[in-house]
Order: C-alpha cells, then sequence, then structure tokens
DNA sequence: AAAAAGACGTAATGATTCCGTCATTTAAAA
DNA sequence: TTTTAAATGACGGAATCATTACGTCTTTTT
C-alpha cells in the first residue's frame, strides 16, 4: 500500500507520516499542490490524503485535475474549514471521504483502510482462448477480433465452457447449469447447441476443433497449447 | 440507485427517505436490525444507510453479519455516539463511511453519491458517453450540448446502464436497482421505459443505436468506439 | 469380420419466447 | 382539479429454440 499525503505543516506532516509507516504504508511526502499532482502522475498510489489549504495549486484544484486526467486514486480530502458546503463541494467533485482536522490519527486510519479495501476488487471479465476473446461483462465474443452472433443460449454455453476450459463437461451438467426447466430427456439440444456453436467458432486456420468431444462423458473445450 | 435505510425514529426515518427519493433513489426502510438483514439478503442494494442503535440485532451486528456473507454493499453508518473508538470500530468491521447525527442531508447526499461513484469505479459526477453528457450529481444528462427532458425513471436507467457502460444489464437487474419493493413481476416496465429512453437519446447523425438489444440477455450501452 | 447397437452431428421446421410499441389506466404532483 | 409521469396490458412481428428425423461414425457383440 502506497500512499500520497499532502500536507504543508511541517510538524503534523511528519506526525502523520511516522504513524502511516508505523501502520505499514509506504509513504511520499510533498508540502504543495504543484509537486503533489506530479508526484500522482508519475507513481501510482493507492490513497492520496490531501489538505485543502496548501501553497500552490489548492487541494480542491489538485483534486479536480487529477480526475480531469481519469486519475481515479480513493481520495481522502483533510481540512480545517468545516463548513457542510465546503465538505459537499469536495465530495462533488470527486473525493472519497472528507475529515475535519484535528482529527485523531485511529480514525485516519481506520478511514484509509477502508478506502484501500474498496479500490482492491477489480475483476478482469475477459477471458482468451485461442483465437476467441470472450467478455462475459458485455456477454460477447469476437473471433480473430470479429464480432460473433451468438444467440443467448450459444454464448452461455461457450462460456461455461470456457470457465471450465480444459476439463470434459457431460451433457447433463450443461443442462442442469443453462436450462433451468428440465429439457425432456429424449433431445438432445444440446448436441445441436453445441453444433451450431462449432460452425460459428470454427477457424480455418485450424483444423483442430476448439470444442472436442469425449465419447460417452461429454465434451471439452481445449485451446491449442495444452 | 436502489438503497436501504435502516432507522428506528420514525421521524428521522420519514425525512431522509422523503428525501433520497426527491433525489431519484429507490428507497426501501425498516426500523430494526433482523428485517434489515434479512432485506439485504433478499434485495440487491447499491448502498446501505444503518443507524447503530436500532432494536433487535444492533447495526455494527448487522454490518459484520453482512460482510461474513460476503456481501460488500458500501455500508454508511449513522450514528448519535460520536466517540473516536466507535467510529474506528465501525469502519474496521467493514464500514465505508460514517456520519454523526445530527447531519445535514446535503452531506448525506454527497457521502451518497460517493459511495455510488466508487462502487462503480467511477471518480467524477461526469459520465461522457458519445454525445451523451450524464451529470450523476446533478442528475442531468446533454444530447450534444443541449440539456434533454428526461423522466426521474428514464434517467435512473439511464444512469445505471451509463454506470455499467459495456456490460450487459439484465431486466430484473435493472427491475432490482431502480424500482423499490412495489412492482409488479409481469409488465414490461423497463421495455418502454428503455423505449422512450431510445427515442430521447437518439441521435440523426449515428446510424447505431447506443442501447443496443442483446436478445435473451438484456440491455448494454455501447458507446461507437467499442 | 460383419452386424447391431449406441453415440454423436447436422439440418429443417414449427412452436414459443422475446422484444418493441402503442393505447389505456392508474397514480402522483402541481 | 388539472397536468404529468408511470405502470400496465395487449399485440404484431421477429428471432430463437427445442424437437424431430436421419445420417455418420464408433464400439461392442457374436
Amino acid at each position: 500500500m502506497r500512499i500520497l499525503l499532502v500536507e504543508d505543516k511541517v510538524r503534523l506532516r511528519e506526525a502523520i507520516a511516522k504513524a502511516l509507516k508505523q501502520s505499514g504504508y509506504a509513504v511520499d511526502t510533498t508540502d504543495n499542490g504543484n509537486d503533489a499532482l506530479w508526484m500522482a502522475q508519475e507513481n501510482s498510489y493507492n490513497v492520496i490524503l490531501l489538505d485543502i489549504m496548501i501553497p500552490g495549486i489548492d487541494g480542491l484544484e489538485v483534486l479536480v485535475k487529477l480526475r480531469d486526467q481519469k486519475d481515479d486514486t480513493p481520495v481522502l480530502l483533510l481540512t480545517a474549514k468545516d463548513t457542510i458546503a465546503d465538505r459537499v463541494k469536495g465530495l462533488r467533485k470527486g473525493a472519497d471521504d472528507y475529515l475535519i482536522k484535528p482529527f485523531a490519527l485511529e480514525e485516519l486510519l481506520a478511514r484509509i483502510e477502508a478506502l484501500c479495501r474498496r479500490s482492491f476488487q477489480k475483476s478482469t471479465s475477459i477471458i482468451e482462448i485461442d483465437h476467441l476473446t470472450i467478455d462475459t461483462s458485455a456477454k460477447s465474443v469476437k473471433k480473430n477480433g470479429e464480432f460473433l452472433d451468438l444467440t443467448a443460449r450459444e454464448y452461455a454455453i461457450l462460456e461455461y465452457l470456457a470457465l471450465k476450459e480444459g476439463a470434459v463437461v457431460s451433457r447433463t451438467e450443461i443442462e442442469e447449469h443453462i436450462y433451468d426447466e428440465l429439457v425432456s430427456p429424449m433431445s438432445n439440444v444440446v448436441d445441436s447447441a453445441i453444433c451450431n456453436l462449432r460452425r460459428k467458432i470454427s477457424n480455418e486456420d485450424l483444423d483442430k476443433e476448439l470444442i472436442q468431444t469425449k465419447r460417452g462423458q461429454g465434451y471439452i473445450l481445449l485451446p491449442t497449447s495444452k
């Protein structure tokens, strides 16, 4: 965890920095807005503690400039001013939290923790398998960079196979996961869906089928590398 | 955006609920911990406002139980107690923010906004998508620089789609986040709202629909760049 | 080795589901 | 009350899906 602390009062700055370091954070400090902006651009911090009343560009401006640059590092504003209008203004401009001086170090630490906790939940939604790119968030599939036109069912099956890449998946398993009601036993819905899928995702350059059949067991999605 | 408000004092609860609704949130309320827990499990909220001193299980316990269940809905604790130890305790147990009563509604609103923003990984209140500019703070939308006249629902749906830009959003997900408890299931409110929205945000210069339908899956807001 | 039985692939089709829109009713706000 | 917004319900049309039927291939049995 790396933190940027922007505070012009020497003693306060050093007290905070010391406390943060003791809690295991890597801390960079500065006493003015220009440097703060520059440091934030050069490095990537988990949290920025920003005093509003600082020399040079003031804290709020630093915040605005950061957000303009699409920098979404969590920012906690520190200030001595405490009118509600100020707080609202700060939060509306993109701050994540707001603390009024004087504050207890304990509370600062707890709030920083809360900010860090949240910033750590980015999840990637892209699965790449050979020439296929599956975006589970957009529920779209690209073959060699071009969007494929899959139906909802086809997509669902492909995604399921992709998530279980390299594992044999039985028909019943697919039925249970993709179809909510019970499918009539004497039908081969899955077969035909797989058939259509294969046609759509097939690649002329590759002679191999991406979806292979394990006779008597089910299907398996196998990348060429394996 | 859907919010769960847990507060036992009737007048305060209703005042807050009213203010939130006026700001365009879908609000469910309860006055005790047990119901709160149950409601949080049943529905999916964007933010939970949690008073600590409530009948039944107290607010902190509700928080702890939620986190135990891997529910990471942003929680804002409300309390009259204001010792630093309490605040630290609340934050350490997984709260995302903390507000001391009495507070200004304006500040509450600003903090809720910040929490929503963060849960969608956005840093500013302005979202730009193609020819649309959405100001989530002012709750206004511009098309090619001109303000659009959207109804509250229309705005709410557009905002939600925009926050999830590039991801498929199902009808039920929209219903769950835009409408509060009182919705009849067998209606196509969402469909017609989307229909009206499309009409309003459509752009003659563009032949493409900004809101695309993924048949059988839901809707997706896709900028032309993608 | 041949035949039978079983497993899987493919294509066509018709029923069904899903979606968009409009007209009407209900509810809420001014 | 008047006005406006939201919800509902119905309906046409389109896309999708399950099913059927049949062909091919593989395995097993005799």
